[in-house]
DNA sequence: TGTTTTGATGAAGACTTTATGAAGATTCTT
DNA sequence: AAGAATCTTCATAAAGTCTTCATCAAAACA
């Protein structure tokens, strides 16, 4: 499930956009201030941000400039001025994805959001991967065959297929294993991955899929 | 180089449009009706499509709805219409990818294109410098390879490739490096610079990208 | 030109992170 | 409640990385 950042301070505006996102069945974090945006966006894995430049603590333009030195998801930009210099300035010079100007339009919103993630997302699924997943029966697919894999498994390797090529940390797969926080070691992620690896192993032991990133986490590689 | 296709029946417009996105090293291509458009979409490579949906001989969501039969391509909508139900249809509904209204500014035409080119091709940087990041997978790209780096040397190189031509201290690096305060050599840093150049060395033994500045520390040039 | 300072280089060893196998704890099923 | 499956922890091995050091080369300086 897409997850958007929501950075509005007007609590009317963000829920209803909120509101519209998750019957759209996105997941919708909403923060009304820069810095709690900044650092929720460090720890997890965001897909797209909406991002009000008038914010209370910070610009939305210098959380968009220290966004852009980590990340290239897409941003759209919401603001008060429907002043042509700010536009190119978000798009351009420091690389929103779009701008949308108040007042807005909650489905007008959305609809941004959509055209984005279309774009952004698509070679996730054209690109003739290895792997697939049978969402009905909770397996997923590996050269044509399903394979057998305990809960958590399934949890951690459908969502390095969903997201292939990318760098997961030890702390966001901890996060998709459990819905609520749970103070287990981090070192349980090593565990859990060396058993796909085995099972990926009996299917193809010439290759190893999942790639280990020294100090940050795993990524399956096509 | 890029191509865009230009479908505009208000001639104007169009070229002041081309004129800019040619300066901008863009490759354009005018249609002033949907029909040679199209002809011209199906033989060619064609990298984004400026669409005007006020079109004499066929609606411009028509056109699109055709285009997205065959591509994904970026597409960004010109209307004279500010009306969010034809937004909402553009961008949700037929899969147009941004909205822009009359009367338009070309250069803001030209930054949503910017806007959109850079997420469907993100290895096209502004300047084309031989370097760029891979921010997914933590990784540097070079001359189109993806180096393998380890965690000191990816802090550094990344951090050079964000601000290029420009000298960083030894003593910068390191704070680069740690966290919190390290007691270690400051020498430390020429053994990473050193393995850094052997790696790049491996793609490119004619040239060296990092300089070295006596006693202040070293730059990387483009 | 000779001296001094600074950087480059290669290799050794200390240190950190990850992999592995197995045991213990927990949860689920019957 | 017993048994099975799963999850977590732990100790140790293995791999990878960082720092230091000795030595050589280059530049700056006098």
């Amino acid at each position: 499930m897409e997850t958007i950042l929501i950075v509005e301070d007007d609590k009317t505006i963000a829920e209803s956009i909120c509101f519209i996102l998750e019957k759209d069945s996105f997941n919708c974090q909403w923060f009304d201030n820069g810095m709690d945006a900044l650092e929720f966006h460090k720890d997890n894995e965001v897909d797209l941000i909406l991002l009000d430049v008038g914010l209370p603590d910070m610009s939305g333009f210098d959380l968009l400039r220290k966004v852009r030195e980590k990340s290239n998801i897409p941003v759209i930009i919401i603001s008060a001025r429907d002043d042509e210099s700010d536009q190119v300035l978000g798009l351009e010079g420091l690389g929103a994805n779009a701008y949308v100007t108040k007042p807005l339009s909650p489905r007008l919103v959305v609809a941004h959001v959509r055209a984005q993630l279309r774009t952004v997302k698509p070679e996730v699924k054209s690109g003739d991967s290895k792997f697939s997943i049978n969402h009905a029966m909770q397996r997923v697919v590996f050269l044509n065959q399903e394979l057998t894999l305990t809960p958590a498994e399934y949890k951690i390797l459908s969502h390095l297929v969903k997201n292939p090529n990318r760098v997961h940390s030890r702390e966001y797969l901890m996060s998709i294993i459990w819905d609520r926080p749970h103070g287990s070691d981090i070192k349980t992620i090593n565990t859990h991955i060396k058993s796909i690896r085995k099972r990926l192993h009996e299917l193809d032991e010439e290759n190893d899929y999942i790639e280990t990133h020294r100090g940050i986490g795993y990524s399956l590689i096509e």
